[in-house]
DNA sequence: GCCGTTATCGTACGACGTGCGGCGTTTCCT
DNA sequence: AGGAAACGCCGCACGTCGTACGATAACGGC
């Protein structure tokens, strides 16, 4: 509980939250807010300030509401990420170039959830429990899978592809999203933190001894000095992930 | 602060924990533990109840020592967690089979990294603010980067090679490792929660507005309750990774 | 034996999620 | 019209967390 995390509570009261199923009210007061008013005052709060700021108490300060209040509309902070992660998802697009192959189609799915993870870091830290079953997770696992349907792929083959993809992409952006946020986070920037690692690490690092890290490690670490290499280096991996999916598919079709 | 974070906090300290650099014992009282000791026990704790268990009360209870003791061994949460991090990363082989070549080396590298991380799940959890610039980490990419290395390579492109299939594993695996942990964090098994879900979703998911989703995603549903199933989907992701590497570094070599 | 150093640890503070029970508002039923 | 039931709102409290602070006691060098 801890640890922020999602579907960790009763099913029928997610559904019942993500589809707005709501029991129809009969009687007391009129409510002051809303389900989707409180996920996005608490999107708002995990995009500026990140997961670990993200608590009950500072949503309701947010609505100008006592932190219990909330538990009114929704049974836990779990659901409530729930409901934030299903509405993220739907800010994805939903629609393909009518020209574009399977290819094109599958590379915009992975820079659209690179977009999407980079507007929201904090989906990288929650760890779901169970697939979040809202409407917009299933329109976008179904816009996703038409990237590759009638490539002559079975079911479970494209299941896998787009499992290939979104596991691709999600560790890419963890890295990227990582370096970028180390700066904010520690209040060190890459240069200071340098300045005072270095040094050390020259003392304690033989380098005769790991070449290979040594010389790697400098090459790489001169390039991520210039800003927009992460995404380099995503675009450089995406392109063998395709070129591996395309091996397989001309295999397929042979 | 909240966050399970690593390398928060100074890193001179941190680098002197990382290589043991001790500045030598004085005066005073015999120290009773070792930092080695308290990750030992900090591990096996993340281990066994995940990262949102590990907290300094807990560890210190199983060293039978007061929860304040710890921090005369080290700072803070996050730097116990980078040690914690760079023993695991010892864990890892370190040599390949003689007759190896590049493409065997790499699946080695893919298949021991789902290893270690299957083992302490906590690590997905973790998010490093900065490289964890330990020896055993340094060992680690040395190692990994030598899978590829005398291929025509360049420095930068080895390196992004490993992030690439770094980065896949690291997805897969956390696909994996959620689905796996499912179960025993929420105390639902998948039948009794499909139970639950699966009816409520009837009523409010039409099957003809997503017809891929519904197709694919029954066929998938179908498969992983063969156990051993996301085992398979690593596999064939990680091939086609390992293809789009192959058509890259024969492009590069002719 | 004494003093400076250092390990150990009890207490405390401000955060967190959330259970419980009281209050006041709104609606339905008579 | 009036009473009762349902429900939104919220103050308080509990047990958790990381860790700052200061007291105490063990030890090494003189």
């Amino acid at each position: 509980m801890t640890a922020d995390s999602s579907s960790a509570g009763d099913p029928r009261r997610s559904l019942e939250l993500l589809w707005g199923l709501a029991p129809a009210r009969r009687r007391g007061p009129r409510p002051r807010h809303s389900v989707e008013e409180i996920a996005v005052a608490a999107i708002e709060l995990a995009d500026a300030e990140g997961l670990s700021a993200l608590s009950m108490r500072r949503v309701a300060d947010r609505l100008k509401v006592a932190t219990m209040s909330l538990y009114t509309y929704v049974p836990s902070k779990a659901e409530l990420i729930d409901v934030m992660l299903d509405r993220v998802y739907g800010e994805t697009p939903k629609t393909y170039a009518k020209s574009a192959g399977w290819r094109a189609r599958l590379e915009q799915v992975a820079r659209d959830n690179w977009d999407l993870y980079h507007r929201h870091p904090w989906m990288l830290q929650v760890v779901m429990h169970r697939p979040v079953l809202g409407p917009n997770m299933i329109a976008k696992f179904d816009f996703e899978l038409r990237a590759v349907d009638g490539e002559g792929l079975t079911d479970l083959e494209m299941d896998q592809v787009i499992s290939l993809v979104s596991n691709y992409v999600h560790g890419a952006v963890r890295s990227a999203v990582e370096a970028m946020q180390a700066e904010s986070r520690t209040g060190l920037s890459d240069a200071q933190w340098w300045e005072i690692s270095g040094p050390l690490l020259e003392k304690v690092f033989d380098p005769a001894q790991f070449p290979t890290a040594a010389r790697v490690g400098a090459a790489a670490g001169e390039a991520y000095e210039a800003v927009g290499d992460p995404e380099r280096a995503f675009a450089f991996g995406l392109e063998r992930v395709l070129d591996g999916i395309e091996a397989f598919i001309a295999r397929r079709s042979a």
